[in-house]
DNA sequence: AAACGAATCAACCGCATGTCT
DNA sequence: CAGACATGCGGTTGATTCGTT
């Protein structure tokens, strides 16, 4: 019984977004907010799926969004939270044996952490830290002579030989982008995870890497927090998104009138422009 | 000015997770 | 409890932009 496409793909158009398509997936995701993905493009009157829809909506469309480069304030913050967290985990519920194994690899539940960084920065997406990360703060770190992954000296990130096995297989999938990586473990350092981290499986890897971490966020009590509420690698209590943003509104709209047809995907009634004047959402670009 | 390669980033894909029935 | 479904996340791709020769 196979899983069914997230919507309708015949007839659904893919690629880079147009100003008008923005247009409309803005005006009434503003003025209605979502409730259900699935539905906003078809409310909206896009031939997106719903799920090409919440990407463009969070990834750049979204008014509270910054533009730009990543400060540096915010750069040190990136390469603290990552140092902490890792940008992977492993699921508690593969035993411990299934890590020795290179043929269960596959089995590995790898949870990222890109999204709990872009929690901590807000106006920011995972995508976006995600891509500064790879293009940015990689070859930064690399420069100092520094293991993006371990944010340890490189040649002090590679005592486990487990690593190296866990590594190998993410070489492979990561070959097709890093094919300029050389050298002394500096073209290994791609995705491997810490190594600090626990082997029992448990959660993510926080437990060592506070001591190498440079904790260059003096500006950062977020940061800070984070640490601390990390001991031994327990899940860390982050703030929901949605409060840091304050689009809870956005929401909480009117979805029975909208689904009943009196609401009106076209009938919006309102100024969106209005309301994001002061966020930078230039009504100019649109109209 | 043209050609080429490198860098960047928006968008897509597949899978994991959570919720509902 | 199992299956269906919706959503969210991280990895990857590919088009575009930028820099160099």
């Amino acid at each position: 019984m196979g899983r069914q496409p997230c919507c309708e793909k015949v007839g659904l158009k893919k690629g880079p977004w147009t100003a008008e398509e923005d247009q409309k997936l803005v005006a009434f995701l503003l003025s209605h907010g979502h409730c259900c993905w699935r539905l906003v493009p078809k409310l909206a009157g896009l031939l997106r799926c719903g799920k090409s829809c919440r990407l463009r909506w969070t990834n750049y469309l979204r008014p509270d969004l910054k533009r730009g480069l990543l400060s540096d304030d915010e750069e040190k913050l990136v390469i603290d939270l990552h140092s902490q967290l890792g940008n992977r985990c492993v699921s508690s519920s593969i035993p411990d044996i299934f890590l020795h194994v290179r043929v269960v690899n596959s089995l590995l539940v790898l949870r990222r952490r890109w999204s709990k960084i872009a929690a901590r920065l807000p106006g920011r997406t995972d995508n976006e830290i995600k891509n500064h990360w790879n293009t940015h703060i990689r070859k930064k770190l690399k420069k100092m002579g520094l293991d993006p992954v371990t944010h340890q000296p490189v040649a002090a990130s590679r005592a486990d030989p487990l690593e190296d096995l866990q590594q190998e297989h993410c070489d492979d999938k990561a070959s097709s982008q890093e094919s300029a990586g050389s050298g002394t473990g500096a073209g290994a350092e791609e995705e491997a995870p810490t190594s600090a981290e626990p082997k029992q499986g448990a959660a993510c890897s926080v437990s060592t890497a506070s001591a190498v971490s440079p904790s260059p966020c003096s500006s950062s009590s977020a940061s800070a927090s984070a640490s601390a509420a990390t001991p031994g690698g327990a899940d860390v209590d982050w703030p929901d998104p949605l409060d840091l943003f304050q689009v809870d509104a956005i929401i909480d709209m009117d979805w029975a009138s909208i689904l009943s047809g009196s609401g009106g995907g076209g009938d919006i009634g309102v100024d969106l422009f209005d309301q994001c004047s002061d966020v930078g959402f230039d009504q100019e670009v649109w109209m």
